[in-house]
RNA sequence: GGGGCGGUAGCUCAGCGGUAGAGCACUCGGCUUUUAACCGAUUGGUCGUGGGUUCGAUCCCCACCCGCCCUACCA
């Protein structure tokens, strides 16, 4: 392929190396895929960087490897550069005693972010930094656009979303979030294997959305000549599968809402969900906290984290709290008895600006106050319990009180990271919720849940008791890499079209 | 959706009514142990877009586009 075609965004740098390969291509040079390495910087690193000059001298250590250029020093005859790797960097010592002038004066040419192979063998600096002699050098891939500065790196945050792989080459940081990302979600599977918890995939393509009180995405399917909507949420197909036998399931995926975006918000985020039979909420919330303390202490090595310059304890048992223990802790001016009276919530909730329906309960009243003035300080790990049934369609109603649910939300560093519940599987009492979820759906509600039949159907043949629960996998990343927005946790994270 | 801040060279950033600036990168020259190498000389711009005000606009005004933050819905 050598068309000429110039692109939009040209610049005199693009020229020359656009020229520069015209020249290579001319010596025969064609993007060689034949280099193999034999380290990578980090492996050289870790077994070569403690020993002494002399050590290296006298046996010689032959290895090659590969990467992109970073840095590049030219003193006349001889050169050094970096090379960065996924492991990391090493330099590299190029002259012409021990690749020849020809090569030299080609290597001369190579511009930063270029891709090279070298194969020499390892020596330490006046400094003594470990590098590679070069004794055979080969471009492997050109590189026609100019990187970012060599020094501060990306910092537009638009460019870093954007054209999040330049963010990677330059930034160390973006690197390690993305790789603490990939060791958080591997903890949480091998925790939850462990546990002989079967790990499944549920369709992503529903006919009725369901799980969660959202606006879904509308999709269609030509052949079946349907609208489908991307899933909201998981819930409904994994209780089917404890239905089915499977009585322990878990699912990593992508869940999908049609809102707004934020900080905390991208429209296709990653959820755990997980399902165990024979086990109630508290059951759930214990293995909640054994599970977050074993992932925070793998991935950061300790329970006591800091978020945003606030600190973090994991390692005290987590905090339990009704909605009005928590607003009453917090705000001793909210008394039990005042909670429990909607004049008193009304009067609270308008002096603060809330809008709310006069068809909402007295329990619906304590969540919008709970939420505008106590979640923000929920910091360390509290367990938020005992949610209205008016606004938990699919938990178990509390065998004392019928208008609340066996169910909690947990809350870290001021914001919901998980939701989890005893399942309601009184099939008739679900049907009667739907029936209700869907007046609302009737009455304006957008978010309200539509009467899912099918899944009637299925709790008909018997749920055994079971206990679920969602974790945010964006928050929980955010918070154990101490990254203030989902955007610096999802690699291509939801932008409007440039 | 509402409010605030921002968009100037490939990148990081100054400038703010009177011919557009620096560092890095690029090009050329010098330099055989450098470290964000260094020294010297160059090159590089529809100042987000479109209107308006003005003798003159990157700068002031208006609209729009894009981004960030706060806020609202939500996890």
């Amino acid at each position: 392929m050598t068309d000429t075609h110039i692109p939009a965004d040209s610049n005199e740098i693009f020229e020359e190396r656009r020229q520069k390969l015209q020249k290579l291509r001319e010596t025969g040079w064609s993007y060689p895929n034949h280099f193999r390495r034999s380290h990578v910087a980090l492996e050289l690193h870790v077994a070569h960087d403690e020993k002494k000059p002399e050590e290296l001298e006298t046996t010689r250590i032959h290895v090659a490897i590969a990467g992109r250029m970073m840095l590049k020093r030219v003193m006349g005859k001889a050169c050094f550069a970096t090379l960065q790797d996924m492991s990391g960097r090493i330099q590299i010592y190029v002259t012409a005693d021990t690749i020849g002038q020809a090569e030299l004066d080609r290597f001369k040419q190579y511009d930063l972010g270029d891709i090279i192979g070298v194969k020499g063998f390892l020596f330490k600096t006046r400094t003594n930094e470990l590098t590679i002699r070069a004794e055979h050098l080969i471009l492997l891939t050109k590189s026609l656009r100019p990187l970012p500065e060599k020094f501060h790196g990306l910092t537009d945050l638009e460019q870093k979303y954007r054209q999040r792989y330049l963010d990677l080459i330059t930034n160390e940081a973006a690197r390690k979030v993305f790789s603490t990302r990939s060791r958080i979600i591997q903890s949480l599977r091998t925790f939850l294997t462990k546990r002989s918890f079967v790990e499944v995939e549920t369709p992503m393509m529903h006919p009725i959305p369901g799980g969660a009180a959202a606006r879904p995405f509308i999709t269609h399917h030509n052949a079946l000549e349907m609208d489908l909507f991307l899933r909201i949420a998981p819930e409904l197909y994994l209780k089917r599968l404890v239905i089915g036998g499977m009585e322990k399931v878990f699912e990593i995926n992508r869940n999908f809402r049609n809102e707004g975006l934020s900080t905390r918000h991208n429209p296709e985020f990653t959820m755990l969900e997980f399902y165990e039979a024979y086990s109630d909420y508290h059951d759930l919330m214990n293995l909640t906290e054994l599970m977050l303390r074993n992932v925070t202490q793998e991935v950061t090595g300790s329970l006591k984290i800091s978020y945003q310059g606030h600190l973090v304890d994991l390692e005290a048992p987590f905090q339990k709290f009704t909605l009005c223990e928590a607003i009453a802790h917090y705000h001793p001016s909210h008394t039990f008895e005042n909670l429990g009276n909607r004049h008193y919530l009304e009067e609270q909730l308008n002096r603060l600006n809330i809008t709310f329906s006069s068809t909402d309960g007295l329990e619906k009243l304590q969540v919008l106050l709970f939420e505008e003035t106590t979640e923000h300080l929920l910091f360390n790990p509290t367990f938020i319990i005992n949610h209205p049934a008016e606004i938990s369609p699919l938990a178990r109603r509390n065998d004392n009180n019928p208008d609340i649910t066996d169910r909690f939300e947990l809350y870290i560093a001021g914001r919901e990271l998980a939701n989890g519940f005893s399942e309601l599987n009184d099939a008739e009492d679900q049907a009667a919720r739907f029936a209700e979820q869907a007046r609302q759906k009737e009455a304006g509600d957008q978010e309200a849940m539509i009467y899912d039949a099918d899944y009637i159907r299925a709790l008909e043949f018997g749920l055994p008791p079971t206990a679920g629960e969602g974790i945010g996998i964006d928050r929980l990343v955010m918070l154990l890499t101490d990254s203030p927005s989902i955007r610096d946790v999802i690699l291509f994270p939801q932008l409007r079209p440039e």
